[in-house]
Order: structure tokens, then sequence, then C-alpha cells
DNA sequence: ATTGCCAAGTTGTATATACAAGCTCGACCA
DNA sequence: TGGTCGAGCTTGTATATACAACTTGGCAAT
């Protein structure tokens, strides 16, 4: 690790992160303005703009024309949680993913399927229904419906060398997308397909993604709750990434 | 809505981003340099560097000094789940938020727990248990516990006014966090506090917040299964807030 | 043939300057 | 008294310029 010098507008937002941190200026504060920094810290008023812009990007402070620059309120913060590529996560593993394909097949979309991708009743969907595993563990059930005019080639693909989700961001990448995670009893049909527990519950990822403006995909992922968790690591966008080391085992139980 | 015209560099990044989400500009490929976006759209290098930088900071495109702009490689994004507050959750939908608080002790850390806040043996904790309550159901078990130090005053806190955790950011704000979510068969006692049907599961979030570079505090959060979810929207940064609308009822099953 | 080095292109940062637009407050006027 | 307008602050954007650091490729010297 050399000693290189952080570039100034950096310094610039550390100073005032510092100063937030410490208590010093408390949500609703006034953050001294461009010109102020200007003065007070010898830089160009560009470079103070810069350090007051991204510190807004990263939710620290809000702006307003004309008024001037105040700390944010962090209660009303989110904590964060990524939802990996389930393929990608195993590879990241070290593990072998592979994959069963159990149906893919053409449907006319009906009842809440089509509603929840805003498509009439009877229009061309894709079924998939795929068991993705973990070294031969059997880890997620995929049961996703696309729509068949975004993705005409769908039945054609070999989705055990490409998951429908690499699929998809392939054809367009630029989506939104919405989730739900829920903790369920599964059927004995996802119980049987992942070798689960009689009581064993199942975590749930419901996940609708969105492409040039409209719904293109809906995917039901059923894991195994004793098997598996989702992780994520939150930090504020442009803190260094390894500031807080890796992720350690944090245990569940204790007796109360 | 009125049709005032986009800021030149927004023109820009609007420009580049439509080239790849045609499909025009694939993973790997080249973006235009910013001296090229200076002749092509006769803008200044500062506003195409500004472009250029945010969709960086977005995840759009990568940089490389010597090398140029390429488009990222978006197999590797993941979806982003946001984990709210408790009480902000629930006082937004409208509801009531109550709280009870079951214990609020001065405990020496031992086994797990002083591993997982990188504390010796014997360090002084607080332990707090509390449960939270929409409309007077159950709806979450908070075990959670505290470096001591970090925030002297917590016994005296009155937890059913201000949660833990606005307590806890209200005392230094800027934190990291790491985060699980599991599905879990709760123990008696926590069935019988959430008020659980007999194979209910439990959806478990395990969070460990830092701050200053340490451990701070780690919490337990136990929700019944059959009433909450965990829900996220995700949309890359910068886009409108509103371009999806509203979150829509995502029903899970079909029968297979 | 290999090495070394330099030129050209690229991103990254920093400054000085300029103008537009929004907000506040006080001076001024009717 | 009440209202209006403008001075002076703020942020937001845009440009021109400069230099540093990095990468690549080709050329020259060894």
């Amino acid at each position: 690790m050399s000693a290189t010098v952080k570039p100034r507008y950096q310094q610039l937002k550390d100073m005032i992160i510092e100063r937030i941190s410490s208590g010093e200026l408390r949500p609703a504060d006034r953050v001294p303005s461009e010109n102020e920094l200007v003065e007070l810290m010898k830089v160009s008023r560009m470079t103070a703009n810069r350090a007051l812009r991204e510190l807004t990007d990263e939710g620290y402070v809000t702006r307003m024309a004309g008024r001037g620059t105040y700390v944010s309120d962090f209660r009303a913060k989110s904590h964060l949680l990524e939802v990996h590529n389930i393929a990608d996560e195993i590879t990241r593993r070290g593990h072998q993913h592979s994959c069963k394909v159990l149906r893919q097949s053409r449907q006319r979309s009906r009842g809440k399927i089509a509603g929840a991708l805003h498509v009439e009743q009877g229009v061309d969907l894709f079924h998939l229904l795929l068991v993705h595993y973990e070294n031969g563990m059997p880890i997620q059930v995929e049961d996703r419906h696309v729509v068949a005019d975004f993705a005409p080639d769908c039945l054609s693909q070999d989705f055990r060398t490409i998951t429908p989700s690499a699929y998809l961001t392939k054809i367009s990448p630029l989506q939104e997308a919405e989730q739900v995670v829920r903790a369920v009893q599964p059927n004995a049909a996802v119980r049987r397909r992942l070798r689960m527990a009689d009581d064993e519950p199942s975590l749930v990822v419901i996940r609708r993604t969105w492409s040039h403006g409209r719904p293109v995909t809906f995917a039901r992922l059923h894991h195994p709750g004793n098997r598996y968790e989702l992780t994520g690591h939150y930090s504020p966008p442009g803190t260094p990434k390894s500031a807080t080391g890796n992720v350690v085992e944090l245990e569940i139980y204790d007796h109360e």
C-alpha cells in the first residue's frame, strides 16, 4: 500500500464525512457552501462542487439552489441487500454449478401471470422450470415466465450452459427489477426437487424484471432454508471496498 | 411536466445508455473517448468527462486511464434489495407502530457474540430484546447486542419512542453493514412472541453494523413468514424514480 | 532479436471563468 | 402599512485550459 495522496476533491469529501460522522455536523445542519470551501480549503469552486455533488449522490447531504447544502437525515436510509445470479454466486464460491431443465415450453398467458407481466390473457409466454445444483446438491428451483416476443429464441437456448438470467440480460441489459423475499413452507414438488427436510422452510425470491418500460420476465426462485441464505454487504458508495474485511460467520441462535 | 431541456451531460448519458440498451454497444465494446465526444457532440471535454464518470459510478461502463472506456459486463450486476427500518416501514404503510421492551440490560460479552463484534470475552455489551407491533400484531422480534462504549447511555433510552436502529444512527450515522437473510423454523419463544402458526417459517435478518471501522452492533430480526416479506425495487442510479409505477402484488404459488 | 524509449492517445484531476436559475431579505416606494 | 423589486447569496451547468499518470505501439539503438 503506497501512501499516494488522495485527490483534492476526495480530501474534501473525507473531511465533511468525518465532521458528520463525529457528530460535529448533525442532520439538517448547514454544510459550508462551495464558495466558503474555496476560501477555507484553498480549492477552486469546481473542485468543491464535485465533492458536494458526489456527497449528494451518496446520500450524505441535500442541496438546494439558492439555499445551500444541508446534512441529510440518515434515519430514512435503507440497508441494501445484493441478490446475486445463482450461477455466478456458486462459481464465486469455487464450486461447480450445474442445471437440469425440467420444462422449456410455450404457453398462453392466463390469470395472475398475465397480470404480473402486463399482458392480455392468451398472449404467448415461455415457461421455464429449472433446478440449479451446487456440487450436485440442488440449491434453487427456478420457475420463470418470459414474454415471448421479447425473447423469441428462448426455446432454442441450452439453459444448462447459460442461465436464463444471463441469457435475458444479454438480450437487453439495462433493466429495472422488483423483488420480494419470503419465507414459506414449500409444496411437495419443490421440497422433493430440493431434497429438503420435512419441516424445512424455503427462502423464496420473486423477481419481476422490466426492460424498455414493460415487464418482460417473472421468476420465482425457491431455495432450501437450511442450505441457502442471502448475504449482502453495504457500504456507502465511494468507500474503499475492503474496509471491513471479509464476511464473517454470523450465527443465528442463542436461547432466549 | 414541463419540457425543460435536459442538461448537456445528461443528454450525453442518455445517448450512450440508449446505444447500450439497444444492443448497438455490447459488453466490452469501446465507448467513444472524451475527445471523440467533444468532436461528435460539440461539448467541452469536462462535460464529456462528467457524463462518462457518472456512467462509471452507475455501473454502465468501465474506464481505464491510457486505455479507454468500455461497456461493462452486466451479467455480474447484482439485484438490490432494500431493507428498511421496521418503524419507518410500518408508518409508511399508514399503520401504527408500537414496541414492547422485553430486555434492556448490561452483559459481559462471550462466545460467538464477542467474536461477531470483534471484542474480547468479558467486554461490556448491552442486550436488547424488543417486539415490534404493527397495529397491534407482532411483526418483528429484535434481538440486539451493542458495544457498550459506543453507546454509553443505551440503558436510559426509551425504545418505545425511538427504535434502537434510529438511536444508533443518531449517535454516529455513517455506517457499513453486513446482512444475511434466512428462512428458519423459529424456536418456541420467538413463535409465541410473534403469535405464529405451528408450521409457519420465520424470515430472519441478521445485521452487523460498523462505525469508524469497527463493529458496534449485531442484530437478529425475526419476522413471521406468513405476514412479512422484504420488498425491493431496483433501478439503475440516475433513472427517474417513477418509471415503472407502483409495486404490484406478486403471487407466489401455482401448482407445478 | 531484444531492449529501451519516446510519441500519441487516453483517463484523472485541478483551476479560472462565465452565465443561468433559485432563494432570502431588506430597502424602497406607493 | 403593505407590496415590490433588486442585491447578494446559493447551487447548477458549461467551457477552455493545463498538467499528471497510464497504456500502447512503433521506432531506434544496442
